[in-house]
DNA sequence: GAGGTGCGCTGAACCGGTCAAGTACGTATG
DNA sequence: CATACGTACTTGACCGGTTCAGCGCACCTC
């Protein structure tokens, strides 16, 4: 009667103990596959345990070995931009399907600014919540890492690597990838081209534009950088303002797939036809790249993968078992509807071309 | 040199109990704010605690006190479609704004069955991970519900209500909403209305239908509604056989962003003029509808809003203060670019009509 | 001045696991 | 037959909080 009126009782190894006539320790060593029973006993002990619907008490389990058995994600950007960020949905399925295996929990905190997520971590480490977390959009001279070596909370850096990184990093060759998205307009004759990118404190940004640059100067073409803060109204301003140029460009290239779909929606505003008078590239390809129209040439990548291969990685630095970096899959460049052959001739473009058949 | 080389000692009540030369209970009734300790002990109990940097062990006081301090959001949608629905990630936004308020974690899982979900509530019940739950997308004898019950897991619904509820739920009258969207395009003056609808199990799926039919029967107009599973596939293909009819519906009004965004696409291919030949009307309005071209006319809402609805919601019936239903605001139309006047002839329409022009 | 009251604190049990140390017992060994 | 040893357990401390009973003491009351 001191069990609240409805619910199921919940059981606990001193149950199961009482059940089978042995004491807690028996139960313990049993259910944890361990020696110090006998195979009869612990097959009996397993059978009630099953039967009675045991789980561990997480808490109990958590106090004893120091093990919170769940790991951390903190994500600070505004929540409506995440929304719309295919990318972190998906790079959060990738790790639950790694945790939910071994029944490790996620635990997910949205902030407003950087230093609100040290104060996360500060807390989540104090509460013992996590056993590690995951780090993202990483900066140069990045805080939270020096703070995270300071606890000592195991993390791993998702997008890297760093030079001096003091924390294991999962990372793949974002300037690689932009080369190859450069070339490939190259290919199609564009010689004026652009990239919006994201924002410019973020290491996987400044890694890409240096890749943007450092290619167009090789192919001697008119390459342009401008940074957003990831959200649609950048996007739209800054597509605005370069197709509104006197020379606009002829290709641009997203950092993301929101910026991406902003942009394809301001050039046909403005009368630009995609991709005759104008080619789009997107980034981190999503669904969403592929129902617009046209669907988004994109620089397609594995993020379910990607988000399994850094909370793997995690739980081995979790385990002490190494620190070291792992580089994954990088992306490939998926040609779809939203590019196409420069115009050669160095006729009306843009909205003038588009005038000049209506 | 029991502790870790590296990282930060975290500090424990009796730390604090040493130090301010008190019994560990004096320091849990300082730092609980409860009766027991003089202002003046309480004072620099506080001091002492916040100078050490200390943090509650959550896994210590979820033992004693029972509580996890945690809630939980399972969601059991294939992940590459959620990863494209903003509602979640909004969704989530608002329920963790309310959470990290009171310090409170959401725990978050991915599941592919509604079997597989029903198991992890009875884990989580079982390891007293969560304090209690939010469940989406309800179905008829939803089979959740009783499983919750015989737990005696709190719970709340997001959507409902529903009839001999065992469980409080948060909901908004979806029915009242999509009559607002259908006299909309009806004022405009199309008479075939099509309406592209989600999961047909779920309860605010059956209930917008209802209300549509129910509406285009009043008002004699010709109704139709083809379930989808959310995805953009069964989005396109069912956009692409309505387009293909003989007479075609000129007004789609769709269940989510994701399915209005890709039948836009689909009608664009299709050589369909959007708003001219066909309107389209999107629902849970998110930056994608904003940011394609036209924008799209939208069911509007406050995700953000309903998130904290519902999770505060929660929090009351964990506390035991409340098992009532919630009724929050409803959706409202957002008309944008991609609704438009029927056309008045009988003439031709669709991709004929296009054809004719260029 | 005896008894009552309430404040401010202590001590210890308790939550449900883990785990090191100890014990009982059967079997092998010298 | 005593000793050693391995197996299969038991016992009890421990993790870090919460909470309740109890205790000393100052103050009030009649």
């Amino acid at each position: 009667m001191a069990q609240p009126a409805r619910g199921a009782r919940r059981v606990t190894i001193s149950d199961i103990a009482a059940r089978a006539g042995v004491s807690k320790g028996a139960v313990s060593y049993a259910l944890n596959g361990r020696p110090g029973v006998s195979d009869n006993t612990r097959e009996r002990i397993l059978a009630i345990a099953g039967e009675l619907g045991w789980y561990p008490n997480r808490a109990a389990r958590a106090l004893s070995v120091e093990r919170a058995d769940a790991c951390g994600l903190v994500l600070a950007r505004p929540a409506k931009t995440l929304a719309l960020e295919p990318f972190f949905m998906e790079f959060i399925a990738g790790v639950e399907s790694a945790l939910s295996a071994r029944s490790i929990a996620l635990t997910i905190q949205l902030v407003e600014s950087i230093e609100d997520e040290i104060e996360v971590y500060r807390r989540w480490f104090g509460e013992r919540r996590v056993d590690g977390v995951l780090v993202a959009d990483l900066r140069e001279h990045d805080p939270r890492v020096d703070e995270l070596v300071r606890l000592g909370l195991p993390a791993v850096i998702v997008g890297g690597p760093v030079k001096n990184h003091a924390l294991p990093a999962v990372w793949h060759d974002e300037a690689a990838v932009v080369v190859e998205a450069v070339r490939y307009v190259a290919a199609l004759g564009h010689t004026r081209i652009a990239r919006v990118a994201g924002v410019a404190e973020f290491v996987h940004t400044a890694q890409r534009t240096e890749g943007f640059l450092s290619v167009t100067r090789e192919l001697g073409l008119d390459g342009d950088v401008t940074e957003t803060d990831y959200s649609a109204e950048s996007g739209a301003r800054v597509t605005r303002k370069l197709l509104s140029a006197p020379e606009p460009p002829s290709a641009i290239i997203y950092d993301s797939d929101l910026l991406a779909v902003t942009g394809l929606g301001v050039a046909q505003q403005m009368g630009f036809a995609v991709p005759d008078d104008i080619s789009i590239v997107g980034w981190d390809d999503s669904l969403i790249s592929q129902v617009v129209h046209p669907p988004l040439t994109a620089i397609t990548r594995d993020i379910v993968a990607y988000g399994i291969t850094a909370i793997r990685h995690l739980l081995e630095v979790i385990e002490g078992r190494t620190i070291a970096d792992v580089e994954t899959q990088r992306g490939e460049l998926t040609p779809r509807g939203s590019t196409g052959p420069a115009r050669t001739t160095n006729g009306p473009r843009g909205p003038r071309s588009r005038a000049a058949i209506t």
